[in-house]
DNA sequence: CATAAACCTTTACGTAACGTGAAGGTCAAG
DNA sequence: CTTGACCTTCACGTTACGTAAAGGTTTATG
């Protein structure tokens, strides 16, 4: 199936003068150029155009879409992939947006009383999204973790002095999985103490405690590689340990 | 609890030059300014930039949201109700998306027949979405529905020919409600043509039909007054009459 | 008490991703 | 064969800020 500008702008909800502005940047080339000038595109331009309007709709700049796309690494199926999850971590920022409203319309009528923080929490999230999807990989590769999260605290409104707070609980917390961590014994007291230590860390970014979403995270901990290579560096084996002592914490798991 | 630029930029997560650029263009006036013409901000003003960032969620542009909120009319209650429902709404146009990638996926590893089509759908309710509230209530108005559906079918990428069968089809039902309401029998053979007929008018704007969807929108046709009014208007107590008609059509209800 | 750091101010030009004509060539239908 | 609906390339306009520049104010600290 060939398409004429018109045509493949129909087809996918865009202008022309969008079709052509992408051609202009490299983002997406006609497959052909016929005798009088006229852009034709085909079956792959279509899937392209596709990918782009995905990239498009999670707030990814054209620059860093034609970077992407134009990098031989390019994998389509991972792309998409990688789309599904995005797309699902927006509608869940989404729910916490509703919620949001939920309460801003009780706190209006009185009926529930609401901080000023937590009027803009669900609204920071999508900052802190977009600083990660932004600055995130690139940083993190480069600089190491801390600048990422110094920045992100930095959004969440925290005093320089609750970062440092933040840094001074967290190296306890290292100090505590190292010591308990040789036992082996996540139900210990020590362990304890850690696990209560990382839900002090915790409320430092996290609106509100709930065993439920702490359990969870701990789950994170060890089938995420990021976060697992995070605290098995403090020592080997420390994401499974901690995973264990939380879980027992918050009650998930018998001792 | 007072705010200097700095510290309300820092509580809601914007820009002090966002919050000066909303002063300029009276959509965020401060509540006082200083000796010294520092901006001072109040509770107010906390409350009515979080009305601001709902709308902007909602990608209302700035003209628009000074207009809505500086009219005197202006309920801050029934605009976060508004909110709500559009948020909702746009949380459901991303679950079609998220469900578009998938299938997208599964077309990638040749597992699942796609048309173009199809690839487009979920992000030209976006579209749709976007011009309905632009110039929806303006144009329905002023000109009343014809305009506006018109342009809603010329985005889903429909022939003009195409878009004068659903009129036509639309007529013919018109005719079978009015000639079966009278009845008072929402099972006749009459009727259930009309829900039929719906149906088919229906899969004009519908990628994939199901009774339930189509159960569901009858439901809306009673609850919401817009639709109400526009079959209420073919002949008194017509909403009613086609909805239990659809519904006993889609096997939702006893004869 | 000074002085630097960290605020604030206005003015003004820069930017991304197109929208919107203008001026003109191309193509299918009647 | 012409009319209307396409297409083309300039080229300037727009929105919602970002980003210095140049300077005044407030606050923390030696």
């Amino acid at each position: 199936m060939e398409y004429t500008i018109g045509k493949l702008a129909q087809l996918a909800g865009v202008s022309p003068r969008t079709l052509r502005y992408y051609d202009e940047i490299n983002l997406l080339k006609p497959a052909k150029v016929n005798g009088s000038g006229y852009r034709i595109y085909g079956q792959e331009e279509v899937d392209r155009l596709q990918q782009i309007l995905f990239f498009r709709e999670l707030d990814v700049d054209l620059e860093t879409i034609v970077a992407i796309m134009n990098d031989p690494n390019f994998d389509k199926e991972q792309a998409l992939q990688k789309h599904h999850s995005k797309l699902v971590e927006k509608r869940n920022r989404l729910d916490k947006l509703i919620v949001t409203v939920e309460k801003s319309i009780a706190n209006l009528k009185g009926e529930y009383p609401m901080e000023n923080k937590e009027k803009f929490a669900a609204f920071k999230e999508n900052l802190i999204a977009e600083n990660e999807r932004k600055y995130g990989e690139e940083i993190r590769n480069k600089y190491g973790n801390k600048v990422v999260d110094a920045s992100n605290a930095k959004l969440r409104g925290m005093s320089e002095d609750d970062y440092a707070a933040m840094q001074a609980l967290e190296k306890e917390l290292f100090d505590l999985i190292k010591q308990a961590c040789p036992t082996g014994d996540p139900s210990s007291s020590l362990a304890q103490k850690a696990a209560e230590k990382h839900k002090e860390w915790l409320m430092y970014s996290w609106p509100e405690y709930s065993e439920e979403a702490h359990a969870g995270l701990a789950e994170m901990y060890v089938a995420d590689e990021r976060f697992k290579a995070y605290y098995d560096k403090v020592i080997d084996g420390g994401a499974e340990f901690l995973r264990d002592a939380i879980l027992i914490f918050t009650g998930k798991k018998a001792i």
